[in-house]
DNA sequence: ACGGTATATTGAAGACTGTCAATATATTGG
DNA sequence: CCAATATATTGACAGTCTTCAATATACCGT
């Protein structure tokens, strides 16, 4: 007879067939998890992909007007979701004169790489 | 007197100053921000993620029950998550008798990776 | 076949997200 | 100051996501 595995509902005292045995340390902690879930949620929109791309490729010199100019969205949403990246430490803007011109932060996404390098490498065991 | 940025509203033909100049082609295709995207989203969450710490950490020998004893969340919630993440192509499940026991897909997980590390070398420009 | 255990599915509720029109705020040239 | 342009914010709406109780389905041992 096999034994129930550690996360089986049976009864402790209960005698059973069962499937496995490990007692799950969850690999990752809770704070872990948020972190780089978060991380990956600021990311995980394809306007905000193409954003990132579009300042890493032009840097430092890129007003709202082009950004609205090369995306399928009306301004009040680029604006938007300009705010989320900043908000999340991803780029900065800053003005010049009636334009703002945003930047990527690289240091902070050599941090999100960093992170995510980190997930990969645990998976890894 | 400056140019106006290309994505400017002002008429073509209205005299103004400008603050820069690049057409920008968005360096991220559509179709290919919103491959990247999809990716990301399903594993930017925090259950999902450990859910993928905890198969990648114990080779397919993994089943529900063991998963939600490691997890704050019900049964039905893991399964739920287990779904999204075999919809995705990035586990598969396996039944043994009464359980079913779930594993990474190794080769899923690269392929995820290895277009993330297109996204960075692409914003290195 | 039956009772018990494992997992999946359904359906409902609440929270969150993305989008945009309308509006507000800032800046500039005249 | 005024009119025009650039960007941000607000508020509303629709859609999606997350969670769970309840239920359904599958398998096992007796």
């Amino acid at each position: 007879m096999i034994e129930p595995p550690s996360g089986s509902h049976v009864a402790a005292n209960t005698v059973t067939p069962g499937c496995c045995a490990p007692v799950i340390d969850s690999a990752l902690s809770d704070a872990e998890a948020a972190q780089l879930a978060g991380a990956l949620t600021l990311l995980a929109h394809p306007i905000r992909l193409r954003l990132l791309a579009i300042l890493a490729r032009h840097g430092g010199h890129v007003c709202v007007c082009d950004l609205e100019a090369a995306l399928p969205v009306k301004q009040p949403t680029v604006s938007h979701h300009l705010r989320l990246l900043r908000d999340g430490g991803l780029i900065e803007g800053e003005r010049r004169g009636q334009w703002i011109y945003y930047a990527v932060r690289r240091e902070a996404l050599a941090t999100v790489r960093g992170v995510l390098e980190e997930f990969w490498a645990r998976m890894a065991d």
